[in-house]
DNA sequence: CCAGAGATTTAGGTACGCCTAAAATTATAG
DNA sequence: CTATAATTTTAGGCGTACCTAAATCTCTGG
């Protein structure tokens, strides 16, 4: 009697949509699903009969569209996958609603629940935690409109910049001197054509980089900027000044494992 | 001459797989596709002759694979858009890697540019912010073990907690007095039969809420909690106290439009 | 070098998920 | 009450993406 608990991303669409449609106006024609997703009248039909099949919806040629208690459940889960999702890119990522949403349609079908759990514990632990809440992400949203250029938290309270990261005050060092597995900040790149290429790939004064593999042959040094991987010569990584900023650390229970991986 | 922009969710997984593949190997074999994508041997030719039309991979029948320039800058992309989302959600949301992996990887096929962006940028900002830092997620961590209980930010540097945020103490009112709009916190439910139905659906003490319509016939409120919608009657919302946070508020750039939405 | 083992491709089938065009049904206007 | 319009379904087709089974190719040991 229970229903699959899993359905194709299509089929989320459509129960998604009739859920929308219902809930505004009691019952859902196929009309109304093919506009909603912009698919052509026929494509409804097909659908529908699946969806009736699994007993999510009450569905009988040329009658109206309900959901079942189960349809009715499995249509809240997916709408609070969706709302979740772009809840957290609009409230704490500060992206358009527009933007969030559709992303949000994308990926609803696939995160899982646990992600969606720690979603929401986030966006309200940001509002409740004393050192979070509105303000903050004010500044993560100026931080983001001037990300290119110094990429710090300037403007986000300065007031307590020194006494709660006890002012460290790392001198510059080079880039090919730290080792592995060290985060630090870009302060100074080679001026001139040498510097120009990893400009261009993000290594800017400001950049936060992390050392993936250092020492190999010939100095070579391969960073981490901005999700991108990059590989510098010995001759670029000397031209790199940083500031380091804290060691990664080695938590087991997080951290990648060694070896191949499972999945993709 | 320029690869397609965009390629199918499970071309894509190819392409990955082949990324990850001759990074370790030089050179692929269908067969180790196979084995990576957990699909058939025959399966796989079919995918890789459709790379290969697409310029992104080369191939020959009884051949090994590689990438092509296109397939490679193709390949740095998806594996970007997985790793950057693999890392917030262990970084950041505090996953264990192994589901992070896993919900990465069904969520990378959809994942905007934008919001790619947008988890970079917010990772930096946690990690430079001096609001932010890694006692700052440790404090969340600790958060997320005990949410069910309280649900506030009680060991997260309760030093700043005064000063940062007024120490305004907003009194307990019960829940059908506030206004549409609001944010609160729980404070006490109804002991008893009454208030078990709304315990058990996350409206506990601490638990944050954010009442979505009120004043409708009868008393009736709704509320958002968890991101689920419940609506409660007169009777269920007079038991529940609350203290109020904050507004939500009418920011027209970000707040969802009035209005039906344009997408699912 | 040649036979068997293993890897790869081909052949043929299923299930989605979309389409267009035509047929059937329901709604509406005169 | 009928004729026309609108909606919905059916029929048939296409592309993706997987599968099993059989044919073909490559590799390797004796």
């Amino acid at each position: 009697m229970t229903a699959p608990s899993h359905i194709s991303a299509s089929l989320e669409d459509y129960i998604e949509a009739i859920f929308h449609i219902v809930a505004e106006k009691q019952a859902a024609k196929p009309r109304d699903l093919a506009g909603k997703l912009r698919v052509a009248n026929s494509s409804v039909t097909g659908a529908l009969r699946l969806l009736a099949g699994k007993g999510l919806i009450n569905y009988a040629p040329y009658d109206i569209i309900t959901l079942t208690p189960a349809g009715a459940a499995y249509a809240r889960d997916v709408v609070r996958r969706h709302e979740v999702l772009r809840d957290f890119f609009v409230d704490v990522l500060a992206v358009g609603y527009k933007e969030a949403d559709e992303a949000a349609c994308g990926m609803e079908h696939a995160i899982s629940k646990a992600i969606v759990e720690r979603l929401v514990q986030f966006a309200e632990f940001v509002e409740v935690c004393p050192r979070g809440g509105e303000d903050w992400i004010a500044g993560f949203r100026r931080h983001c409109e001037r990300s290119s250029a110094a990429g710090s938290c300037v403007s986000c309270v300065d007031v307590l910049s020194g006494a709660l990261r006890g002012g460290h005050k790392s001198k510059a060092v080079k880039l090919n001197t730290v080792r592995q597995g060290w985060k630090c900040r870009v302060i100074k790149t080679a001026s001139g054509g040498a510097g120009r290429r990893l400009r261009e790939m993000g290594v800017t004064p400001g950049a936060l980089l992390e050392v993936e593999s250092a020492g190999a042959s010939g100095g070579t040094v391969d960073v981490k900027v901005k999700g991108y991987h990059i590989s510098l010569d010995g001759g670029e990584s000397g031209g790199i000044y940083v500031e380091t900023l804290c060691r990664e650390q080695d938590r087991d229970d997080i951290r990648r494992p060694e070896g191949k991986r499972t999945l993709l």
